[in-house]
DNA sequence: ACCCAGGCGGGCG
DNA sequence: CGCCCGCATGGG
């Protein structure tokens, strides 16, 4: 996806503790499919049959950032919900900080933001990290998405990039052609869940239900199980109080809270509700992000 | 060649 | 409840 349109909306806007780089880098849903420049740092994302253009820029006190797009009041307000700008960061450090450990995380990885996506979109992407590797779910999400996603216009009925497919679109979608995606045994998992999300359950709906009511539904999809109903609560609607708890956390957790022990997924859950409530999934990305950025070196696993 | 990945469903005791 | 297994595929 390219800035090629014709015309060209831009806007600055001035936000407080935001730090694009770490918030992209710390494998969020819009991460599976974005494209995101590390060097000029800016991030190119479809939203709504729209391609808009963020950059962080050079900041002296308080970030800035530069939004670009043909539609540039829309692509505003969708910069700022999809980032939760509205959300005081400061207030939520206060409230994690709860040992020097976390506040370190917090201190490295200052401006990390938790992001807001489409639940089905969300769906789609975790169901595809099961038994994944991030590299190789980008993938898989970009070809699925080259395949079955909607054409998105500029001017002059140039095709500037491609819309995330719809669920409809994944519902109809044979298994073999997912598959081809490199998809593997999650394919019949995805057409299950798409044709679920189409034709069974109102995803919008969802939202309006709190935290347990929305996980017990989102367990109902085949496909979904405790993790990715956490992730799609977290990341698709924005309920900060999911922790998702997989082979990364689990090590993470045990390694910095329990010196090396090993404790069930279980155990784990109750142990971040208690102490960071109804915050824990930003806590949850913080020891993530440092888990998957080398923090694991030593005791436990490389990379 | 080798290991393992933002797990899940199903089957068992 | 807990445990164990198979699962498709390719990045590192």
């Amino acid at each position: 996806m390219h800035i090629n349109y014709d015309s060209i909306g831009y806007r600055e806007i001035g936000v407080k503790h935001f730090d694009l780089g770490f918030t992209i880098r710390s494998a969020q849903p819009l991460t599976f499919y974005a494209d995101y420049d590390r060097v000029s740092r800016t991030l190119v994302y479809p939203s709504d049959g729209k391609i808009i253009n963020l950059r962080e820029l050079e900041s002296g006190r308080g970030r800035r950032i530069g939004i670009a797009s043909k539609s540039i009041d829309y692509a505003v307000y969708d910069v700022k919900r999809r980032f939760r700008l509205g959300d005081r960061l400061s207030s939520i450090y206060g409230a994690i900080s709860t040992d020097a450990t976390m506040e370190g995380l917090i201190q490295n990885f200052s401006g990390m933001r938790i992001t807001l996506n489409d639940p089905w979109e969300t769906t789609m992407c975790y169901i595809l990290s099961q038994y994944n590797n991030i590299p190789r779910i980008r993938g898989i999400t970009k070809r699925m998405i080259a395949r079955f996603g909607s054409d998105i216009f500029g001017d002059h009925d140039s095709v500037v990039g491609k819309a995330f497919p719809k669920s409809h679109e994944i519902a109809a979608a044979s298994e073999k052609s997912i598959v081809e995606c490199g998809a593997g045994f999650r394919a019949k998992y995805l057409v299950e869940a798409a044709d679920y999300c189409t034709n069974n359950i109102d995803m919008a709906r969802l939202g309006k239900l709190d935290y347990p009511e929305l996980k017990d539904e989102l367990l109902q999809i085949k496909g979904v199980g405790d993790k990715v109903a956490d992730c799609i609560a977290l990341f698709g609607y924005g309920k900060l109080e999911a922790f998702p708890v997989d082979v990364w956390i689990k090590r993470i957790v045990e390694r910095l809270y329990f010196r090396g022990r090993k404790k069930s997924i279980k155990e784990i859950h109750r142990f971040a509700e208690d102490k960071w409530g109804r915050y824990a999934g930003v806590a949850q990305q913080y020891l993530f992000f440092h888990g998957i950025s080398g923090g694991l070196e030593g005791n436990g696993k490389k990379k």
